[in-house]
DNA sequence: CGGGAGCACTGTATAGTGCTCCCGGTGCAATACT
């Protein structure tokens, strides 16, 4: 704490400091402006939301502080690949101790490194940190900072398949609240509170950097007929230079384009989450030697991937979500020479995703844990309730998890249910909970709906993507996306009318309430609604129903501190 | 939500139609085996 006070006001010093560690300890020969912005604000204290593309340098972020700093660092990490190569990687530097906490490794004989000093930074996933026994250990050393890397698996995975994302809030709480850094590449604005909200973050320095891939080319081919699309796709991997990956939304398409592109001559391996992990890791080392032209993957292969020059990232299938779909093109052109996007679209292809994100919460079964849990006077053991309801931890701790929203449960410490006190039936709060995951799923199924616009948008692809991570982007064209480059001349930027909703403005609608332009079109325009997310109005029809708010929200961050 | 497999039906050929059913992504942890 005292070091925090010392060095509050006193930016050049700590940026010496900080520059100097990262120099000796690291070798990096100089931060970038929001590098050292991000360090300085955990140095003094203060939590950091870093949005920054891969490869912008996050991991310092949070990797130097810790060193200035006493007591270890926490990571949360998602995947235990990525934990093993940041510890190799720090073991390597001379950075102190680094340990991994995890299912492949001894749980004892790692806590029993970081109580003993031995290690700098901790790596652990959001599954280990649900266990209190885990927590206790880690906040007897006194953290010095927690860093969540790939800060949008909150919101991407915390809903359903990871639900011990949503309970890291409590972690941190738990853990003393020491400075807190997100760090991940993209996120939408809306993405970017729910990440807040749910660490409970508070006031934290939001710091957006480098959005535009202006070396990135857009494109999006739309077919009918499925094996048109699938043709198109295998003939533009098959004749395209260097290094390339295609994402598909199955695991039986990662085999089939594989064999196809095999079979044109080309070096091309699939790779998805069902292969054995031996599997996996051979192709992700071709991968990583530049010893294959094409990896064809579902999701599944991206995350911690660190190669500069692929040059096209091909879609099969639409992601689930423009946030996905940056993600997953992103990985392209990271040297800055030019690389290709390519969307294959077919419409009907949106409704796999809808059907992946469609999983509802079961309303009888959310009654049950709420009626349970309150019949018993003191406390539930969650173990125990799963049991009894034979329901897995996993899918246990996604109802309870709606249920605490609702406020009708709370976890204790320990990681027992116990009942709210409010006076709540189980009725009402089991009502509540599903209206809430409905609402969730409103905004998901909005998601895909946005993906929809950026297939059959008219306009540049490039700024419907920027507005849509609340970037404007001044320029009417871009020059690099198909739309801006064909002959068509791309359609006039200036809109008439509706000239009181611009971009960024928080509007308020009479069913949907409040939200905010995301992107305007000479005759529409996209508002980002709390309750029901992406909603694309007509401007013709659209002043008795919105109003714009005249006065500026409160509560939010600031943005763009560029 | 949409696609593919498998089946019955049709009404008397050896193929087309229509129906039902099933399947589809992302990973942790922890356990039982070799």
């Amino acid at each position: 704490m005292g070091l925090w006070t010392r060095l509050r006001g006193r930016w050049g010093r700590s940026g010496r400091r900080l520059r100097a560690t990262a120099h000796q300890r690291f070798g990096y020969h100089d931060l970038r402006p929001g590098q050292q912005e991000a360090m300085t604000h955990l140095l003094n204290g203060r939590d950091v939301l870093l949005v920054m593309p891969t490869g912008g340098g996050k991991s310092a972020v949070y990797q130097v502080p810790a060193l200035l700093l006493d007591g270890p660092a926490i990571v949360v990490s998602p995947l235990i690949a990525l934990q093993r190569d940041q510890v190799t990687g720090l073991l390597e530097a001379d950075a102190g101790g680094a340990v991994a906490v995890n299912s492949t490794t001894s749980v004892a004989a790692g806590l029993e490194k970081v109580t003993a000093g031995d290690a700098t930074f901790v790596f652990l996933s959001p599954e280990q940190l649900a266990k209190p026994d885990v927590v206790e250990r880690l906040a007897q050393a006194r953290p010095s900072l927690i860093a969540i890397d790939e800060a949008h698996c909150v919101s991407s995975w915390g809903h359903d398949f990871r639900p011990d994302y949503l309970r890291l809030g409590k972690v941190i709480e738990r853990l003393g609240h020491p400075p807190v850094v997100a760090m991940t590449a993209t996120a939408a604005p809306n993405v970017r509170e729910e990440i807040v909200d749910v660490l409970g973050l508070i006031e934290p320095a939001q710091i957006v950097r480098g959005f535009d891939r202006p070396n990135i080319s857009l494109e999006v081919r739309r077919f009918v007929r499925a094996e048109d699309k699938s043709r198109a796709l295998a003939e533009y991997a098959a004749s395209s230079e260097g290094l390339g990956l295609v994402y598909v939304a199955t695991r039986k398409e990662t085999e089939e384009y594989a064999a196809e592109l095999t079979g044109r001559g080309r070096r091309a391996e699939p790779y998805h989450g069902g292969m054995r992990a031996t599997e996996r890791s051979r192709v992700h080392d071709l991968f990583s030697r530049g010893e294959v032209d094409t990896v064809v993957a579902t999701s599944a292969f991206g995350m911690g991937i660190d190669r500069p020059n692929v040059r096209y990232v091909l879609h099969a299938e639409p992601p689930e979500s423009p946030d996905a779909y940056y993600q997953e093109i992103g990985r392209a052109g990271r040297d800055g020479a030019p690389a290709a996007a390519v969307l294959f679209y077919r419409q009907e292809d949106l409704g796999l995703r809808r059907f992946f994100t469609g999983g509802r919460a079961d309303g009888e079964l959310l009654l049950r844990v709420a009626t349970l849990v309150r019949r018993h006077a003191g406390t539930v053991p969650a173990g125990e309730l799963a049991a009894l309801l034979e329901v897995s931890t996993s899918y246990l701790t996604r109802l309870v998890n709606l249920l605490e929203r609702a406020g009708a449960l709370s976890v204790t410490t320990t990681g027992d249910l116990r009942y709210a006190s409010t006076g709540l039936t189980p009725e009402r709060a089991a009502a509540r909970a599903v209206e809430q995951d409905e609402a969730r799923r409103r905004v998901d199924d909005s998601r895909i709906d946005m993906m929809r616009a950026y297939a059959e948008t008219r306009g540049c692809r490039r700024r419907f993507l920027l507005e849509y991570f609340g970037e404007p982007y001044a320029p009417g064209r871009c020059d690099a996306c198909d739309i801006c480059s064909s002959d068509d001349a791309p359609e006039p930027m200036p809109a008439r009318g509706g000239e009181g909703f611009p971009v960024q403005a928080k509007v308020t609608h009479k069913m949907w309430g409040p939200g905010t332009v995301m992107s305007r079109e000479p005759d529409r325009i996209t508002v980002l609604f709390d309750s029901v997310g992406y909603k694309t109005l007509s401007l013709a029809a659209v002043g008795d129903v919105l109003v714009h708010d005249l006065a500026p929200a409160s509560g939010r961050s600031q943005l763009h501190q560029d």
